[in-house]
DNA sequence: CGGTATCCCCTAAGATACTG
DNA sequence: CAGTATCTTAGGGGATACCG
């Protein structure tokens, strides 16, 4: 059984709010069905699938070497999430070795625009993003450095502020 | 030292292939920094994040508070996420009791409207994807039922055939 | 208040092997 | 070829405890 699905029984249905704007709602939503749903897109294949199926059908095994990097478990689950979406259709030809094409659904298609727009704003952003990044990591590195020389300051008052002789009878031997 | 970071040396910079409107190319850059700006971007958190801050700052324990279900450690990850990539950014009051804002920089404020394009689309198509759901969910009981079926039928016609002592010698037990 | 450090569990996902 | 079944592992993420 297993089945492996999980979906049900994940957050309860919350009846949609109607059309408020309030952002407050939006995230109450999103804890509903958009979170889930932009998981499932999201997710670590989807977004390649969808990419390439929007040019023309495919079949798993073009699917699995355009990949690159997919496991065969992974291609099939994502492509079984896909077609339970209705968004990529699974067509299969009862030929002799057996031939099977996915393809986008007409709402795949449109999710697809879509899901171009954030990866058109990720490559416009992705230099932006690096130099921040590449600025936090020095930031922290100085950082860190500094608390460690000041440590290592305050090691050296407390080495010379003790007498020669190591430990007093109990207790206080380095000090951290 | 832990630091629980990764993002260094997952998959190497690829260099940007120029402007190629190719969907090959496009995985292919996927692969590289769109895929894990994605991730972050879509993971449990940073959209709700992101939506929250997007109204007007938050201190850590408004959005603790906002986002229910988040746990401390969850929250501070996330932060400390979008704050490297540019996305939020923090200040510290040196009060008393420390207060510490967290905003959406510019570049955060133009991913939120991006995103928001995604959730829109997600909203506008849940519905149908609940029902592309619940039919495949019914054609996959159909099918199950129907296989089950004829598997008693088929077990039904071996113990009829066999006779009424069971297994002969070796081998050949029920038959796949 | 605003975190970091530690432990620990549980699931996602890779590798492998087998089936129709 | 097109999958499913099984095993195993890395890390996502919660709970807890402690620092500044």
């Amino acid at each position: 059984m297993t089945m492996e699905d999980g979906t049900f029984e994940s957050l309860g249905y919350c009846a949609d709010t109607g059309v408020d704007d309030d952002v407050l709602q939006w995230d109450q939503r999103a804890d509903c069905e958009v979170r889930q749903i932009l998981d499932r897109i999201a997710d670590k294949w989807s977004l390649l699938v969808i990419a390439l199926l929007d040019k023309h059908s495919l079949r798993f095994t073009e699917l699995r070497r355009a990949i690159d990097g997919v496991s065969q478990r992974m291609l099939a689950r994502t492509l079984r999430h896909l077609e339970r979406d209705g968004l990529v259709s699974r067509t299969v030809h009862p030929t002799v070795p057996p031939r099977v094409d996915y393809a986008l659904t007409p709402m795949g298609a449109t999710l697809h625009a879509t899901i171009r727009a954030l990866v058109v704003w990720t490559e416009e952003h992705q230099n932006a993003i690096a130099a921040a990044r590449a600025a936090y990591d020095r930031r922290a590195a100085a950082e860190r450095e500094a608390a460690e020389r000041e440590a290592a300051e305050r090691a050296a008052i407390a080495r010379a502020a003790l007498p020669s002789r190591g430990s007093p009878a109990l207790s206080g031997q380095v000090v951290s």
